[in-house]
This record gives C-alpha cells, sequence and structure tokens, in this order.
DNA sequence: CGTCCACTGGAAGCCGTGGCGC
DNA sequence: GCGCCACGGCTTCCAGTGGACG
C-alpha cells in the first residue's frame, strides 16, 4: 500500500506547498534582491509546530536556487546543532572546507573569519528553532555581515525578541515577517491528498479518512502526516489494500505518542526522573517535586539543575509549567 | 504596611572530556 | 606525553517577583 514512505514524512518537501502562497510570495519578496546580486531582506518566521513554517522555508529557498543556482545558503536546525560552534560550522561547511575543523580544537574566532573570507557573494542562513540558540552573540554577527540575509524560524515572536537588544531586534523587525496560523481541516485534507496521492496506491484512502485525520490532528500537519503514515501501516498490518475506519481509529493518538516517544528518549537520566516525578504526582510543585525527583535517583542534581530539566521538558512540550512565583506548577502534557 | 519566604532564571565559574599540535 | 581549547553539564550566587503573614 505505501509506495513512497519518504513522502509520508512531515520533513519531505513537496514540489507544490499546499495552502501556504502567501507566506512563500512573502518570503519570496524578502529574499529577491538576491536575483539581482544584492542582499535580501531579512525575513522571521513565526507560528506553532506543524503550521508550515520549515517548510516554506525549504520549498522557498529550493526555488530560489533553482533560479540561482550560484547561491550559498545553509539551513540549519537549531535545536540540534544549538551551540554557536555547531552553527558557525555548519554555515562554513555551504562555503568552504571544513575537513579540517574538528570537534572542539578549532578557536570559534577562527571560524567566523574563514565564513567570512570564504563569502563571495550573497548568503543565506536559515536559522530553524532560533529560540534554542543558546546563545546570540551568533545572531548580532551574523547580522552585522553584509552578504549574509537571515531567515529566523520560531514558535513564538515574543521569546524570540525578548532576548535581543534594541539594534538587532529593529533590524529584524524591520524585515518582512511572516506569521503562521494552524492550517484549518480543509487545508490539512489536501496537504494529506498530495501526500497519499504520492506516497499511497491509488485508492487507498477515501476523501472522509482524510478529513478525519485532518480534524483529529488540529491543524498540526506534522502529526496529520504521521497519523496518515501510521494508518497506513495499521492497513497493512491488517493485509488490507485500503484504510478503513478501524485503522484511523488509532492513528492521531498513535502519531502524538510516536512524537512523544521519541522526545522521551532523548532524555537523559535525571530529566526522565523528573519527568516520572511529575507524572507520577498528577499535578507538582517545585518544592515537592524535588524531593520526589531526589527518592528516585541516586546522586540528584541541585535544584537549579532541575529548574533547567524543567524549562527544557516544557519546551519539548512533554510537561506543562503555570504560574509565575509562588504558584508554579508542573504537570505532563496528556496525548 | 513591611518582612519573610518560595521560586524563577541569568551570570559566573568549575570540571571532565576529547581531539590537536607540538 | 603534555598543554591547549572549546564544549556541555554542573553548582553557586543573586536579583527579581509576588503571595503570605504579623
Amino acid at each position: 500500500m505505501i509506495t513512497d514512505a519518504r513522502v509520508l514524512t512531515a520533513h519531505f518537501v513537496p514540489r507544490d506547498v499546499e495552502h501556504r502562497h502567501e507566506e512563500i510570495d512573502r518570503l519570496s519578496a524578502a529574499l529577491d534582491p538576491l536575483l539581482d546580486g544584492h542582499p535580501g531582506e531579512n525575513a522571521s518566521l513565526f507560528g506553532p509546530t506543524g503550521a508550515g513554517k520549515t517548510c516554506v522555508a525549504r520549498y522557498t529557498l529550493r526555488q530560489l536556487r533553482e533560479r540561482l543556482p550560484g547561491l550559498d545558503a545553509q539551513y540549519v536546525n537549531c535545536w540540534r546543532d544549538g551551540s554557536p560552534f555547531a552553527v558557525r560550522r555548519r554555515l562554513l561547511d555551504a562555503v568552504g572546507d571544513t575537513t579540517d575543523v574538528h570537534r572542539q580544537s578549532t578557536a570559534i574566532d577562527a571560524l567566523r573569519e574563514r565564513f567570512r573570507a570564504a563569502l563571495d557573494g550573497p548568503f543565506v542562513a536559515v536559522l530553524d528553532e532560533v529560540d534554542q540558540l543558546s546563545s546570540t552573540d551568533l545572531l548580532y554577527d551574523l547580522n552585522a555581515t553584509p552578504e549574509v540575509t537571515l531567515v529566523l524560524i520560531a514558535n513564538r515572536e515574543a521569546e524570540l525578541f525578548a532576548d535581543l537588544d534594541d539594534r538587532l531586534d529593529s533590524r529584524l523587525r524591520g524585515g518582512v515577517t511572516v506569521h503562521f496560523d494552524r492550517y484549518g481541516v480543509e487545508e490539512c485534507a489536501a496537504i494529506l491528498r498530495s501526500r497519499a496521492e504520492r506516497g499511497l496506491d491509488p485508492g487507498a484512502i477515501d476523501e472522509e479518512g482524510l478529513r478525519t485525520i485532518a480534524d483529529r490532528s488540529g491543524g498540526d500537519a506534522r502529526v496529520a502526516i504521521d497519523a496518515l503514515r501510521a494508518a497506513a501501516r495499521a492497513a497493512e498490518r491488517r493485509g488490507g489494500d485500503r484504510i478503513t475506519d478501524a485503522d484511523l481509529a488509532d492513528a492521531v493518538p498513535t502519531a502524538r505518542s510516536t512524537i512523544r516517544e521519541r522526545r522521551l528518549e532523548t532524555l537523559g537520566e535525571h530529566q526522565r526522573a523528573v519527568y516520572d516525578a511529575i507524572r507520577a504526582a498528577g499535578e507538582i510543585e517545585p518544592g515537592p517535586l524535588y524531593e520526589a525527583y531526589s527518592d528516585r535517583v541516586d546522586d540528584p542534581r541541585s535544584r537549579r539543575m532541575v529548574r533547567n530539566y524543567c524549562a527544557k521538558l516544557d519546551q519539548y512540550g512533554l510537561i506543562r509549567a503555570e504560574g509565575e512565583t509562588r504558584d508554579r506548577r508542573y504537570s505532563v502534557v496528556e496525548e
């Protein structure tokens, strides 16, 4: 039934991006000056997960490079490569030789200098999940490099700009800002339809099935695409040649829990103990949480570290932190 | 009202690790 | 083999915030 599993992953960038033409146009307009050899305008893309930000950025960049094959550009996911060193190395990758850049023995300034020296024209740096960057110095530096056009992607605008000082702030705000909303059911169904056409046998899923998944995914295209794949797998396991209501029943929960499981697996022992302690309690305040966590591990980390863990779990969407100071409470996010 | 207290999150500094050049 | 360098993970310290309480 599945003819091309690659298409059924959220990270696949399709030939045509559904329902994001306006966003693509606005980002393209920012980058258009590059076609004449000038730097583009900086751009920022904001919106919830699964709203198509990364897809639009990658798609637009691909289009641009088809028209301008010599353009130097790099996409960096700051969640995976979050240190300034890692980002700089990835950027240098695009324009220079990094075979002699070994893990940690090359001074970070040297990377910057080599990057600058290797630039011989406009450069587009797409920084995805840029709010995960451990230091904003890098943004100032790239911003001050005339050849570099920045495309920044983040969930929430306020949180990204909160850390930036006025100079960078105003230059980024002065650039193009594109807001992404969650997809509606129709839009999400259209995305699934085109994925199904390319990744599944014809007739493997009907219109109603697509809408069911779209509706249950709450406008998150990533969940929806994962759910389509899960439903197709369920049908395959059954030996069926088309997706039925029974295959759809658990598709979205399965997709969500797969996404969550994947994230849980990346946690270390102590982070996991904090998560388990919160899960066991249902809802818990910071004091009791630290006690509960301490009981679960042999060599507990400091309270400060537990706060860092909680911040990370919150960013992962695994727990929710409510309340500000005295009335802070943590709870797990259920599927 | 002022004081105390619990908690947050930024900053600074420590340390073990690992690859490199000498 | 040794010192260097940057890293990530960690602790300690601290200013700020806001509810509780005398």
